[in-house]
DNA sequence: GGTTCATGAAATGTATACAATATGCCACCC
DNA sequence: GGGTGGCATATTGTATACATTTCATGAACC
């Protein structure tokens, strides 16, 4: 008897196989609400993502409860979703979560970084130094930091810090300028860190990363308008 | 113009009101989880549930995408859902996050909690007591921590840390009759805590119940099984 | 002017129907 | 005996159709 390894959602999610309308949705919608296009308050009509999908409204239905659970999505029943709004209040919450986390992932996980693990952090550095706009040097940042926290033997809060991750960036992409340069030095050394095996030095400087990455953005942000840019009144 | 306030996933699920048939499809499904009657690794059938619940299979279909976000379930493109399996690692896991999360939000909660909270927490008290089996046992016994953490301006975590409690819940009630007696002393001193307004002092002994807890159940797991009970030959 | 209420339009929730995929079984072969 | 391939069945994924609810507009009223 063959036992088929149970696939996680973080699986799925990265692996194009098998895919369904549903999951295809699920990313597309995802990447427009993390890349800004579909602003904070913006309703999320079940028909028209349907249309612009070319699909029927039940993958798109599909699509909003899950990106609902992910936090991207508020639901309310009988009414149209909305993309989630954000909030310095939520912002806050969020570091924190990460705060708590992600340190703890680095203790664990460098112990268990392999040549590859290092290669593929230099990689995506490179692919952030390459990026041409906010949301591909977002996407390079997580698979660097993700190269990290992976080997770290605890699925779910790498999937949760996943998940969070994905949440900041929504609010990083805004101030993405002013976060940039900093982070390069930052990651510099934790790569360093990473290689000479120090999980206490690495989980300090993500410490130190995640606190100055906070600081800059909320100074950025203090006056930035948060709400929709008023595209259609804002929704609710 | 009256604005509507975001209805958090949490704030929803706790609400009867404006109740759609795929909510009650996820809490009855949810139910049948966590008390066990539908054992880890079972196959969910979305037609199967959707004849024993009396609705078509879409609510079922929505509420096993909101329980697979929970982490009660495992979907996998076109295949059956089937309950998440536990394992001890697993539950290490459950129990690590726990001891991340509640600790601060103890802190930030005691400074704010009301006579009414604390009436609520001697309430869950005695219906702990009061119990008949081992599910209400356990659900007035996240009542009394949720009376304490939901005071705590961190509405994310909070939902978060209720998730992971009720994931903890399946393993708890295979070794409920462990805990009982145990925790029964802990919570005491925990509401003298809370009365007192002494934030460090909770956040030690909530970090000293979680460390028990998961001592408590590993002991009695180590033996127990984890897996299906062979109801139809495990899951797949 | 602001509020309330009714009404039509729009959007969601759910049921049903069909196509695509996986599952289970059995013959078959090594 | 164990593994392989194929076929019938069961199950999921998706589209469409309809019932129900919300939303927006405007009239009536204070």
């Amino acid at each position: 008897m063959k036992c088929i390894q149970y696939a996680t959602q973080r699986e799925l999610a990265l692996s194009n196989t098998n895919t369904t309308a549903g999951h295809d949705a699920t990313r597309q919608i995802r990447r427009r609400i993390v890349s800004g296009e579909l602003a904070p308050g913006s309703r999320l009509g079940q028909s028209r993502l349907a249309q612009e999908l070319g699909v029927s409204r039940i993958p798109v239905r599909d699509a909003l409860l899950q990106l609902a659970g992910e936090g991207l999505v508020v639901l309310r029943p009988n009414a149209s979703a909305s993309v989630a709004p954000l909030s310095i209040g939520d912002l806050e919450e969020l570091y924190e979560l990460r705060d708590l986390l992600e340190p703890p992932l680095c203790e664990l996980a460098v112990p268990r970084l392999t040549a590859a693990d290092l290669a593929a952090m230099e990689r995506e550095l490179r692919r952030m130094d390459d990026s041409l706009d906010p949301v591909d040097w977002l996407e390079a940042n997580n698979a660097f930091h993700a190269a990290i926290y992976e080997r770290a033997p605890r699925p779910r809060m790498v999937e949760l810090v996943d998940r969070i991750r994905q949440l900041t960036d929504r609010y990083s992409r805004i101030a993405h300028q002013f976060n940039e340069e900093s982070a390069r030095s930052e990651h510099l050394l934790m790569l360093e860190a990473a290689r000479n095996a120090e999980p206490a030095r690495l989980s300090a400087l993500v410490r130190a990363h995640i606190a100055s990455g906070y600081e800059t953005m909320l100074t950025f942000l203090a006056d930035a308008e948060l709400e929709a840019p008023r595209a259609a009144d804002g929704p609710r």
